[in-house]
DNA sequence: GACTGATTGCGAACAGTGCTCTCGGATGTG
DNA sequence: CACATCCGAGAGCACTGTTCGCAATCAGTC
């Protein structure tokens, strides 16, 4: 954090040096305060007093209360992508990988209970507009896809017969064609589409442990999420 | 709506009458503001204004605006419950009846979306406290249940010999004996892991399209739901 | 029928919020 | 040094949830 070094033409300067810190201290603050009281507690003007400013000074770094939202959004997103990333990077089988990466998540919701809530739940449609948020949350359902892919480029994944179920549309194997273009890989629609499966059956599964609807039957939630993540993973690697 | 008839030894009088109305004015505007602006925009004065009152009278019908909300919650959970029960009753097979459920479920969310935010997303941990509140939000779940229930009655529901994964422990066991309970049923244990393993994947599917999570990757998600559902409903059958 | 007590709406008030604007002082650049 | 930019402070606006006291209105009793 000393002498940093001018590595983009011209050197930091005191002054932006100050604002860059200034702004970390605004988001340090902002984090804090949205892991305590959530996202509605989220105050401007609280994260201004304990940065040791004055409210309308904030304004000189963030546009409004709702952008600060969205930097912490991507940063959250940034945070349990990177958690599930080295999950799925562990070693040991495709299926044990997979699981870990679901309980890592699941422990990062467990842990940051406010971020995930504004991560995957209430979306006040059509509000998240910016679309760094969508192309940041992608690093989740990517590390678990990106399994699938790996897996399946070294041949140990047999492409299951269509099961049940109307025939995958049109418009549906050309959606498959950018999850596709997006690991640059032929995956077939089919492992697309258990994958997808597998990705929503996950965060269903966390989502209602963290949300509470467990509440009343399935509480504490560690074995019944442990046996359907795994169940789940297995069911990714059917030979049928 | 006149003269109503003393059903509780004591007839209604026109006072309580009055404030059953303006109660229920309450009411409506609460659920328009909601649906209008979701949650957060939910602002009592703005109820009040709407009402014809000044704000601070309608702490004399609502505690707090907490507590309209979670009558909101209640309320939603109801109308979708209704919904999904409806869907439920109809005709066809186990399966077509599931995927009507699921298929009701989402259109609900989609006609209302911020309601189903409040109820699925967004929890504020520890917050939704009222057992009101998860006692109303078992309808959906028991109609989905409920199927599997009255298929294994009927003898037209083989008990899948338990798949992959850890074996139901202990503890599991005794959290399915809870759901037998509440139907009064001997589902086995398999058949109450399916059943909520396919209520979770229709929730996290549902949601997923709601909360944007598909953006630039299955938009629209029709197909893939329609898909997604016929398969979770089938899998529920399995014979093996 | 007058009296009493609860019910109910109103208005003012307090503390808090997001956000805008203006105004100095500090900082960097010519 | 002079000029331009930046940046924090402060006041202010419109809004929120919530509390409190006051006055009117209604229900039931002597």
């Amino acid at each position: 954090m000393s002498e940093a070094e001018p590595t983009k033409g011209h050197r930091p300067g005191a002054r932006e040096r100050n604002r860059a810190e200034v702004m970390a201290q605004i988001m340090t603050a902002g984090r804090r305060a949205l892991a305590e009281h959530g996202a509605d507690g989220l105050s401007l003007r609280a994260v201004a007093r304990e940065v040791g400013m004055v409210s309308s000074a904030v304004y000189r770094y963030v546009a409004s209360r709702d952008e600060l939202l969205t930097l912490l959004i991507i940063e959250s997103y940034d945070a349990v992508g990177a958690v599930a990333e080295r999950a799925a990077a562990g070693g040991g089988s495709a299926v044990q990988r997979f699981v870990a990466v679901a309980m890592a998540v699941r422990d990062w919701g467990r842990a940051h209970p406010h971020e995930y809530a504004l991560l995957h739940g209430s979306p006040v449609p059509g509000y998240r507009a910016p679309d760094d948020t969508i192309t940041a949350g992608t690093r989740v359902p990517a590390a678990l896809i990106g399994l699938l892919v790996e897996e399946y480029a070294a041949g140990r994944l047999s492409v299951p017969v269509a099961s049940e179920g109307p025939p995958v549309s049109e418009e549906l194997s050309r959606q498959c064609d950018s999850v596709r273009d997006f690991f640059g890989s032929d995956l077939p629609d089919e492992l697309v589409l258990r994958g997808v499966s597998a990705w929503t059956h996950v965060y269903g599964l966390i989502s209602f442990e963290l949300f509470g609807q467990f509440r009343n039957s399935f509480e504490p939630a560690d074995d019944l999420l442990e046996l359907q993540f795994e169940r789940i993973a297995a069911h990714l690697g059917v030979q049928s």
